[in-house]
RNA sequence: GGUGAGGUAGCUCAGCUGGCUAGAGCGCCGGUCUCAUAAGCCGGAGGUCGGGAGUUCAAGUCUCCCCCUCACUACCA
């Protein structure tokens, strides 16, 4: 990975249908480091994201709220662009499909492989879920109706289609995801093959329900149809470089995509589709495609409905943009569901970054200029101190290699962060106020350039996850991130000696969480089901004796006739209510299928009904008398 | 139902082809230094390694059975 000329990488062009949410800043966060980090290196980058959209989703959302699709569809995009500027995303093209130059790409593609005959016309009938943009086979449908996916009902829809020939390529596709690997991480990539394995049909890649996508090209003449959105998007990885219009170069220069970062839902699309159609036009297919998981909100999944869907931008407002993004990529390994709480991220603000990182440049801060004035050589660190910084330098040899290219951000930080480790062990273990008491001041000065040589390793290599964060470190250092310094750093050259800047703290302590606590509004969670309620056996039972609970306050001892072959023994806690002689011979309802439970070291086989508030407790009794042992419901 | 992954310290997880007293981070407890953002450093807490059986001189680490979780997929309701 390391050796390639030139780098391109995509995020997934975002459906306009939702604004951003965690997920999508995660997705491109990701793919803002790996670009950043590429770059970094010299390597001739290409970062591609955008917003896909097309389809009779959009379609219907625009309509209700009055507007055109193409209206609606620059609002949402807008949205997109605007939080990726604000998140200071290098993107190097931010691609729409609704863009004239990926429309002709489409139809040239399409044509392409339609003169291949890859493509060939047919009808298709089925359930059709308009919300997920997708066919359901009838056996998937919930109550014959229901789509699985979204729960929103089908339409049954018969309509003329073009087909593409996917079964064609399922040998191909299956060898290439076998021999090529090209799936991250890897536990995914079995349910691909998996899938291939089971039998590819043929796809149906035009729609004449509706209007709003890309025409077929004109010479094939069927201007009812429209590309099916699928087909339509992933197409934008090889627009959005040119394909299908007069200049091409930049296809040539950066195709194949060497990376294609993914939410898990959309994998099989870019695992087997894609490959397909790229197959058919002759194209080289991506090197990788990496599939992450889902971010989940205090351990809860994120709805709408629910009302815990974080906002990236509330987040990075609260707690900054680049504290936000390392922790989304130290937090959780690559693939796996994330956890988003604000207690995690201030424990990784405060621990990780302030105590770590940010403490360690103010400790030497200080001692350069309690010492030394400030100045900071490293002019002795290879006579004093060759371990600690060969020990680093094992560590950032091949951190790269092992987690950076396969995604496992949060491996490469925590890597990084025994850098950290190796720095804050060394002060304590050679004491430099020690060393200069005893007027060992070189070794003392060789100390303090040691730390500043670890933080400037430390600095460079997380310059992709906190751009800013580590150009200040970088300028207190007396240096500037840069592909220069990135060499120099592996090739082992030491930093210049300079003069130690004095900077407030990088990473304040977070003393109480930040970021306003919306009103939750939840749906009431606790409906149940007529089944549910029906567990409960409830019945009309008669009070035949009741006596007082001794040393308790609350509690009589009744004995209850439920129409069952002995009575039931129930302690109640009603005594401060209810005298037990006028309980007796009087009717009460009853939960009769109680798990028995010991109060004051009696059994109590049972619960009375009752309703209780401010003015005291009232039993719930029969309006009218009724038989012994009858079921309430 | 099929396929795959997984069940290891309070939490999140490492533990490759079986082998010294089962590890890390966080949290917790105790100790300690003073350059520093009450940060750092050191030490501890002692987890039947899901359960059971087996192979072996030796098993989280291999075999078999069972239980549970998750993912993908199928189908019956």
């Amino acid at each position: 990975m390391s050796d390639c000329k030139t780098y391109y990488l995509t995020t997934p062009i975002y459906y306009v249908n939702d604004v951003p949410h965690i997920g999508h800043a995660y997705t491109t966060i990701i793919a803002d480091t790996i670009a950043r980090y590429s770059r970094l290196k010299g390597i001739d980058t290409f970062f591609l994201t955008g917003t896909d959209e097309h389809g009779q989703k959009i379609e219907e959302a625009a309509r209700k709220r009055g507007k055109t699709p193409k209206e609606y569809a620059d609002e949402i995009s807008a949205k997109f662009k605007e939080l990726w500027d604000e998140f200071e995303i290098s993107y190097d093209k931010f691609i729409r499909t609704t863009d004239l130059e990926h429309i002709k790409g489409v139809q040239k593609a399409f044509l392409e492989m339609y003169k291949k005959g890859d493509i060939y016309k047919d009808y298709y009938e089925g359930h059709y879920c308009v919300s997920c943009e997708s066919f359901v086979a009838p056996s998937q449908l919930v109550n014959d109706e229901l789509c699985p996916d979204c729960g929103k009902p089908t339409r049954i829809i018969k309509e003329e289609s073009y087909f593409f020939k996917l079964s064609k390529y399922q040998d191909a596709i299956l060898k290439w995801l076998k021999e090529k690997k090209p799936i991250l991480p890897e536990s995914r990539a079995n349910e691909v093959i998996r899938f291939v394995e089971e039998g590819l049909k043929d796809l149906s890649i035009t729609r004449t329900s509706f209007e709003w996508g890309v025409k077929l090209p004109k010479e094939i003449n069927d201007p009812k149809h429209v590309v099916y959105v699928w087909l339509d998007a992933l197409f934008n990885y090889l627009t959005a470089l040119g394909y299908g219009s007069e200049d091409e170069s930049l296809v040539k220069k950066y195709w194949p995509a060497k990376l294609h970062i993914v939410g898990k839902d959309i994998l099989k699309f870019h695992a087997v589709y894609w490959p397909a159609f790229l197959m058919s036009i002759g194209y080289e297919l991506p090197k990788k495609i990496a599939a992450h998981g889902w971010w989940t909100r205090d351990g809860e999944k994120m709805s709408k409905s629910k009302g815990n869907v974080i906002n990236p931008k509330e987040v990075a407002d609260a707690y900054g943009i680049e504290n936000f993004r390392y922790f989304m990529l130290r937090e959780v390994p690559f693939g796996a569901d994330g956890d988003f709480s604000e207690k995690a991220l201030i424990d990784r603000i405060n621990n990780d970054l302030g105590n770590d990182l940010g403490n360690l440049l103010n400790r030497i801060i200080g001692m350069a200029y309690k010492y030394f004035d400030g100045k900071v050589s490293s002019r002795d660190i290879e006579k004093y101190y060759a371990n600690e910084l060969s020990e680093a330098r094992e560590i950032i040899k091949d951190i790269e290699e092992k987690y950076l290219w396969k995604m496992q951000t949060h491996k490469y930080l925590e890597e990084l962060w025994k850098i950290l480790s190796i720095g804050n062990k060394a002060i304590d273990t050679y004491k430099p106020w020690e060393l200069m008491k005893n007027g060992e001041e070189d070794k003392a000065m060789a100390l303090i350039g040691l730390i500043a040589n670890l933080l400037a390793m430390v600095a460079v290599y997380l310059h992709a996850v906190m751009p800013k964060t580590t150009s200040t470190i970088a300028d207190t250092l007396g240096f500037e991130i840069n592909t220069e310094r990135f060499n120099a750093i592996n090739e082992g050259i030491l930093l210049n000696d300079f003069v130690i800047k004095k900077i407030p703290p990088l990473f304040p302590k977070i003393e109480k969480p930040l970021m306003k606590k919306e009103e939750v509004k939840k749906e009431p969670e606790n409906i149940i089901t007529i089944d549910e309620f029906f567990k409960v056996e409830l019945k009309v039972g008669e009070v035949i004796e009741a006596e007082e609970v001794k040393k308790s306050k609350k509690l009589l001892k009744l004995q209850v006739d439920l129409g069952e072959e002995r009575l039931r023994q129930i302690i109640a806690g009603i005594k401060e209510y209810y005298k037990p002689e006028e309980l007796v011979g009087t009717q009460v309802c009853v939960v009769s299928n109680l798990k028995p439970a010991k109060l004051m070291g009696m059994m109590s086989e049972g619960m009375l009904l009752a309703a209780k508030d401010d003015s005291g407790l009232s039993l719930i009794r029969p309006e009218k008398k009724k038989k012994t042992g009858t079921p309430i419901k």
